[in-house]
RNA sequence: GGCGCCUUCGUCUAGUGGCCCAGGACACCGCCCUCUCAAGGCGGAGAUCGCGGGUUCGAAUCCCGCAGGCGCCA
């Protein structure tokens, strides 16, 4: 492999708000090419719209990449987004913008690109026409060939232009896509595109053919729905007489509807995706199969098979439907596949923030229990909450149960029975609480299905819990003792 | 409307001329295990490979049309 030759590529998010799916998984791709050909990945923040800037979106960014595990070489320093770190700094756009002012020039002096002073009201004007008149709108190059005195007269008037290019008016511009071959599009369906506005600002299109040239971007990975403007980057590239990097546009994230991914339906920010339990080497498995496959069988795969095999030659032209049933069984996959120590450390948030401070070490016990049960780290609440809430609120319903076919009555002696049976026994386990009452609802009469779900319900307050006896053990016999006086009184009170 | 991209089970996908009357995974159904729920095991259903033409002894795979979906532009 040549000097020069190393590869380089770039994640350009907007700071417009939190990152979203379809963001990361372009990032992921980004960062796995990058590793897999021994490259750099480079961050870079595209801020040049101003309008839509959101403060702390660049934090979240950056917060999100890093709970993915997808380090960035280059670009702003984690620890302090107003530094940068790398050679080809700033990495912020908005502290490029004399760059991108002077790029600009350059094309103009070169006949490439040219002042445009025409009004909004003008434009709006002209598009008004040409939709009347059923044409595609688009600009009507009035400006593009003014005389010197005419410039000269719009600038007296105190006119500030904005800044075109010069479109070819015929021939054709194409480009080779890594992942879906010839693209060519006719220079007369293109229109001449702003480079610069009258405030100086650039347009996407010329800070990111600027910036990734002065970047040494080599691979340019990205979503397709940018497909459409890589012409014109491509003619910008040669005005510039520049070398264009390599294309390679990604299939789309869908939504169930199969429209693109949007708030509407599935697109989970990072940060919901991370609330409500996913695990960040999960996701990274999901998206990383979103799009791309190690062969005709493998789905779960960890990060360093991820780097050995990725490349674009597997990368599919279609695009895929998010699909969050498969991710939650991906979740649950890897959650079993934890330490159990290590799920109780992950666990931790998610049970603090529903019952306030919890016991680790009864975290830890509980862990046998719920690891093969939860899909997200979120559903412990669920599934774990009786062996930390004050007290559970077992319905009525519940208690009587389809499974329970006795009455009030009935169901209150079974829990008399099992009270009296559980006050005296010595050893507080599974064992010995399961040796205690399996042979009581024979002596009741009752199924013993019948008889534990009762049981179940009176301790747990749901009809869907762990293991019986274990749940007993861990919830202690003075609590376990006292639900089932609960859950007797409420009975009586409801056989008066 | 113009331009472009895409098209294999509901979903993610394997497949690059014969191994494919199409393989794996999620979801679904059934059975086993079982105190519920899971996990696990076993089994099942599910794709005329978008449609129509070609090329070929042979096509999901190559070529040409068409259709649909989606995206971009405004």
């Amino acid at each position: 492999m040549g000097f020069d030759m190393s590869v380089r590529v770039r994640f350009p998010p907007s700071p417009t708000g939190e990152p979203h799916v379809g963001n990361l998984r372009t990032a992921l791709f980004n960062w796995l090419f990058a590793r897999h050909h021994g490259g750099a990945f480079v961050l870079r923040i595209e801020d040049t719209d101003r309008e839509r800037l959101v403060p702390g979106a660049v934090e979240a960014i950056m917060d999100a990449l890093l709970w993915l595990g997808l380090e960035w070489d280059e670009g702003p320093d984690p620890r302090d987004p107003s530094r940068d770190v790398g050679p080809y700094g700033p990495y912020v756009q908005s502290r490029r913008l004399e760059l991108y002012q002077q790029e600009a020039r350059r094309l103009v002096e070169a006949g490439h690109a040219y002042y445009c002073y025409c009004s909004p009201e003008r434009l709006e004007q002209v598009r008004r026409e040409q939709m009347a008149r059923r044409e595609p709108p688009r600009y009507d190059r009035r400006c593009r060939d003014l005389s010197e005195g005419e410039r000269r007269e719009m600038e007296a008037q105190g006119v500030t232009p904005v800044v075109r290019f010069r479109t070819p008016l015929s021939g054709e511009t194409s480009f080779h896509d890594l992942i879906r071959g010839e693209i060519v599009v006719r220079n007369d369906t293109l229109d001449d595109f702003v480079l610069l506005k009258s405030d100086g600002y650039p347009v996407y299109h010329l800070a990111s053919v600027v910036d990734d040239h002065h970047m040494r971007i080599t691979h340019v990975l990205r979503g397709e729905e940018w497909i459409p403007s890589t012409p014109r980057h491509v003619l910008l590239y040669d005005a510039f007489g520049w070398e264009p990097p390599q294309f390679a546009h990604l299939p789309m994230i869908l939504g169930p509807d199969r429209s693109k991914l949007s708030k509407r339906h599935g697109d989970m920010s990072v940060r919901e995706l991370r609330e409500r339990g996913y695990l960040p080497e999960a996701l990274f498995n999901f998206l990383g199969l979103l799009g791309w496959s190690l062969d005709d069988h493998t789905e779960i795969i960890d990060r360093e098979t991820f780097i050995r095999h990725f490349d674009l030659d597997r990368v599919s032209p279609s695009p895929a439907i998010f699909n969050q049933e498969k991710l939650d069984w991906m979740n649950g996959v890897y959650i079993r596949s934890l330490p159990p120590e290590e799920l109780a450390t992950r666990l931790l948030p998610y049970l603090e923030r529903s019952f306030g401070r919890v016991d680790r070490g009864l975290v830890a016990r509980a862990v046998p229990l719920l690891q093969e049960r939860i899909r997200t780290l979120a559903e412990a609440a669920d599934m774990a909450g009786f062996l930390f809430a004050e007290r559970v609120e077992p319905s009525l319903g519940d208690l009587l149960g389809k499974k329970f076919t006795g009455t009030p009555g009935e169901a209150g002696r079974a829990l008399l029975a099992a009270l009296e049976r559980l006050q005296g026994l010595e050893e507080w386990t599974a064992q010995a609480l399961e040796g205690a009452l399996r042979p009581l609802a024979a002596e009741l009469g009752l199924k013993t299905g019948d008889l534990f779900m009762l049981l179940r319900v009176a301790v747990t307050g749901r009809t869907v819990s762990p293991p019986l006896f274990q749940s007993m053990e861990l919830l202690g016999r003075e609590r376990t003792l006292g639900r089932l006086e609960a859950a007797l009184g409420r009975l009586r009170a409801e056989t008066g």
